[in-house]
DNA sequence: CGAAACTTGGAATATTGTATTCCGAAATGA
DNA sequence: TCATTTCGGAATACAATATTCCAAGTTTCG
């Protein structure tokens, strides 16, 4: 996850002064990277310590390390993939435009809610969704269609699921579960109340909690056992929270693929489930 | 010009302190990029000054400008082979491959599922879509969730939309359908029973149908008034319908954002819709 | 051949930059 | 309202970097 992104998303959520320094950063990266921690602190206005507090605050060791994140961040963002419009849709835009820009929009998500986790957070939840005796879902609105959607994959490896749309049936599955279950919740915006609620019934009941949320600080992460995050695109694609999903879907599709690794058994799974649905096909 | 290919190429000439200092760099710069110049002068056996103006020789006006630059040049690098990549995902890949295959899967689909539609079956589709009193949404298994997500994206437009997973409710919504009306039958392999009752059904009450199933020839998109196609990748993403959702999704996501433009009050019914769902937010 | 001029690189030092501590002010909460 | 925490700046301690200076080794050329 690059630092800009990073800094985008909780901007929001920072005192004054942490925003002033994060908002000329954001303005002009080139040209913090030029600047001391004291250059930086009278350009914003503010004291050079709160810059070097800044950074730490970040979770970098120092200004310098944090230097170092942003060239990086710089760096990379040059690397924009070939034949890939990012730009924002607009009513104006001709039908072939609108597909270049919203293909665009999904491949940025999906690069970085790839970037955004990383491989220790993701075998953990592997280790977890794999040895747990059974696994809760949970989400609201568009989360839980893609809730649903990984749950129709765990059945096919012949893992126990519970899902379910309903709030008040989620909580009693949740009030079932114990130390050998997982709870795996999303909420893109990770403060869905009957998501949040569902996560801290399951966490007193012992069950290890796992969160898909934005990067953003949010309730449902704060409590998880393992943080898994999704990266959306939401400037570009007005309205909906079409590319949120797709990185939801994109990390629960990897987690999918990675569990087939995991279980040696998976295809016979697999194949058998199948092999049952071509009964109903013409 | 990465600096490490320069250093490459000028350590012949350098003299031994430089030539000891640039051998470090080559060997290992993320462990540069963590050492201050007098670490890396005691790592190479020089001085710290002579680490500053071997910074300085390279063109840089100091230690700090050439730990950014070395920095940028591993940033670059370890991102340059990740671009998207064509391939079969097998076991033995690791995580990052497996990503960037995956990425590439998902983005081939979509792609080709742009291409495989053209404006005008899309542009009927958008006319009876915005135009029909009641839409019907039908679809088994995971097209049964690209039906959801669609049919909650249309209700954020205020359209009417029936939609339910049970196949005998699906069955008598379609029997109450007349000219007005529109079904979209959503299947991959356009055989799905129930889907191809439904639409069978819809025809004859003289509703418009939609089909929206892959490019082999299939009964659903025979019966179809209109055809939209999709186009999976599933030769590289074994298992599981993953590019099959993904190239539905893109095509539904392409048709909302389409009909954002025929309906000149769509944004009040989304802005309404979603202040309506801010309240069970923590 | 040998002294002047130049190069190299380290020690010492000056300068600059960074991180921590401390404290008053403001916000938060009981 | 008073206690407690959080915030952010000033001062300061600490660390890193850049410069200067010098000795030893090289080259140049009368």
């Amino acid at each position: 996850m690059s630092v800009l992104k990073l800094l985008e998303a909780q901007k929001a959520g920072m005192t004054l002064a942490d925003r002033q320094i994060a908002e000329f950063i954001l303005d002009d990266p080139g040209r913090m990277l030029e600047l001391s921690s004291a250059a930086l602190a009278e350009a914003t206005g503010r004291s050079q310590s709160s810059v070097v507090k800044f950074s730490q605050k970040l979770g970098y060791a120092g200004y310098q390390q944090l230097k170092l994140a942003v060239n990086k961040a710089k760096a990379l963002e040059w690397h924009a993939p070939g034949g890939v419009i990012h730009g924002t849709i607009d009513a104006s835009d001709s039908y072939v435009t609108i597909l270049q820009k919203l293909i665009g929009s999904k491949l940025l998500s999906m690069r970085e809610t790839s970037s955004a986790n990383n491989e220790e957070a993701v075998d953990a939840a592997l280790a977890k969704l794999s040895s747990a005796r059974k696994v809760l879902l949970a989400g609201v609105g568009a989360s839980s269609l893609v809730a649903a959607d990984f749950s129709y994959k765990l059945l096919k490896l012949g893992r126990t699921v519970l899902l379910n749309s309903d709030s008040h049936i989620q909580i009693s599955n949740a009030s079932a579960l114990d130390e050998s279950d997982a709870l795996m919740a999303l909420s893109h915006s990770g403060r869905s109340v009957e998501t949040v609620r569902i996560a801290e019934l399951a966490k007193r009941r012992g069950a290890t909690v796992i969160s898909v949320t934005g990067m953003q600080t949010n309730p449902l992460a704060e409590l998880a056992d393992i943080r898994l995050f999704t990266v959306a695109d939401e400037d570009r694609v007005r309205s909906s929270a079409i590319t949120a999903r797709d990185a939801q879907l994109m990390l629960m599709d990897m987690l999918f693929i990675m569990l087939l690794r995991y279980q040696t058994d998976a295809n016979d799974f697999i194949h058998d489930s199948e092999s049952a649905v071509t009964v109903f096909k013409v």
